[in-house]
DNA sequence: TGAAATGTTGGGGCG
DNA sequence: ACGCCCCAACATTTC
């Protein structure tokens, strides 16, 4: 029997990088033609604006990348199955390949996905590469998987990470290349309105910049990473977490170079390799309980006398509680596409406590608004603040926003960045937020700062009282 | 990867 | 010299 010489299709879906990607390097051994595609698919990219806009962004630059090694990027659209179907009629392809992704709605889809390609005749593979390890492959002595993080890390610590493959050099065309959507023409910044020209700017955008990224931190910030990561108004982590939710950068390739800083004695990269392991663990939560996507994945929080939506969660959403730190990593995050790790525990804290307000509506709102957006992770913090996830803080442990202004931001150089009634002068972040929010809102830079929605004190009381009814 | 209330301790001022 | 009070600093408990 001869070796399969028809075409093989490389479906790109949150792996939009050439190096450290197994699912290229496998395409690229197998000596075959190769058709790389996107499939934009209805059913699974209801995505929140900021992250559409963001996954844009990132195609342009990885079908550049292709290009540049004589390859080209396919975009179709379309439910999933049927596309690649029709991709693979239109090319003679025998075959679809692509990188595993573990949430649930995609892991449904993608298990009927490579059914249905099985039965039409088709090879269909997955391949990892989204994770350091496949969430599976770590369990408890019991053999049951991790549900608090200090053990989880001690397991996985000292397990090998399979080494990077390198991007190859080249990927062999298919005799003619299929027809293909102009990516411009899906408009993926569209919902994003007046934000876009305010967050795309701002983005690190590529394989190439999220690399630079990595080195440009191992070799400087990552020194004083263990304070500075905690303090939002300096360059003090890392964020990579734009590129790692696209996989614009393996994370494997990450893990190496951190791995690397540490045995040459760089001081914070120990902190770094954790955080990197939070990551890892919040698949490793989503694979084996999918609920806490959507539920409390304590069920007896399936109780507490949460708010659903409401107009205090209105103004927190506008970045105008009057609470400063809680609106300048609201802001910050409509005007760069991110927030800082320690202004989402304190906006999430203040969202579910001080105004008791259900954390799925926090959930649903940074989806929309983050250009990192990441299903597991967002999950997995969002429980992990109000107090309904494995691990998480207890639900009366509640953050004073002024006392972690003062710990966190002692000269106020990040409030000020982020919230122009604050600064005497406005700085260029301050006043675009103003530009970037729906003009509805009617909000300008001159009016007077709010009171606060809530007292600190009223808000913090109040929810330990409904805490404490619900244990009555 | 809290915060606030409450408890304990020890030094210094003072009669 | 001694007890008493005050209070800061720290520790423990509670939410």
């Amino acid at each position: 029997m001869t070796a399969d010489d028809r075409p093989l299709i490389l479906w790109f879906r949150r792996d939009l990088r050439l190096g450290d990607n197994p699912m290229l390097a496998a395409a690229a051994d197998s000596g075959r033609p190769v058709v790389p595609v996107f499939v934009l698919d209805p059913d699974t990219e209801a995505l929140g604006a900021a992250h559409r806009m963001r996954l844009g962004q990132g195609l342009a630059v990885l079908a550049r990348a292709l290009a540049a090694i004589g390859s080209r990027l396919t975009f179709r659209r379309g439910p999933a199955l049927e596309s690649l179907r029709v991709l693979a009629a239109e090319t003679g392809a025998g075959a679809v390949h692509w990188g595993r992704l573990y949430d649930p709605a995609t892991v449904a889809r993608d298990t009927a996905v490579k059914a249905a390609l099985h039965e039409g005749g088709l090879e269909a593979e997955s391949h990892p590469g989204h994770l350091l390890r496949e969430p599976w492959s770590v369990a408890t002595g019991q053999g049951g998987f991790y549900r608090v993080f200090t053990p989880y890390w001690r397991a996985i610590r000292g397990l090998g990470v399979p080494d990077p493959a390198p991007a190859p050099g080249a990927l062999r065309p298919p005799a003619a290349w299929p027809a293909s959507d102009r990516l411009e023409d899906w408009r993926l910044d569209a919902a994003m309105n007046r934000g876009a020209g305010i967050v795309a700017p701002r983005q690190r955008v590529g394989e190439a910049e999220a690399r630079a990224r990595v080195r440009g931190f191992l070799d400087a910030a990552v020194e004083a990473y263990v304070r500075g990561r905690d303090r939002p108004a300096e360059d003090g982590t890392s964020r990579l977490s734009q590129n790692l939710a696209l996989g614009e950068i393996g994370v494997r390739e990450v893990w190496h170079a951190a791995a690397q800083a540490m045995d040459r004695g760089a001081a914070g990269a120990e902190t770094f390799l954790k955080e990197l392991g939070w990551r890892e663990f919040a698949y490793h939560l989503m694979h084996h309980t999918p609920h806490i996507v959507t539920d409390h994945w304590r069920r007896e929080f399936d109780r507490f006398p949460w708010r659903g939506d409401n107009e205090d969660a209105e103004r927190w959403r506008r970045g105008m509680t009057g609470e400063p730190f809680v609106d300048a990593a609201i802001r910050e995050m409509y005007v760069t596409g991110t927030m800082h790790n320690r202004a989402r525990m304190i906006a999430a804290s203040y969202l579910t406590k001080h105004l008791l307000t259900d954390w799925r509506v926090g959930q649903r709102h940074f989806a929309d608004c983050l250009t990192d957006w990441d299903p597991a992770s967002n999950a997995m913090g969002w429980q992990w603040a109000a107090g309904s996830g494995p691990d998480a803080s207890p639900f009366f442990r509640v953050f004073n926003p002024e006392t972690q202004a003062e710990r966190f931001d002692a000269d106020g150089r990040y409030r000020r960045r982020f919230v122009a009634e604050l600064a005497g002068t406005p700085g260029r972040d301050a006043l675009d937020f103003f530009a970037a929010v729906p003009r509805s809102w009617g909000l300008r830079a001159d009016q007077p700062y709010p009171a606060p929605v809530v007292g600190l004190a009223e808000g913090r009381d109040r929810a330990l009282r409904a805490f404490g009814a619900r244990n009555a």
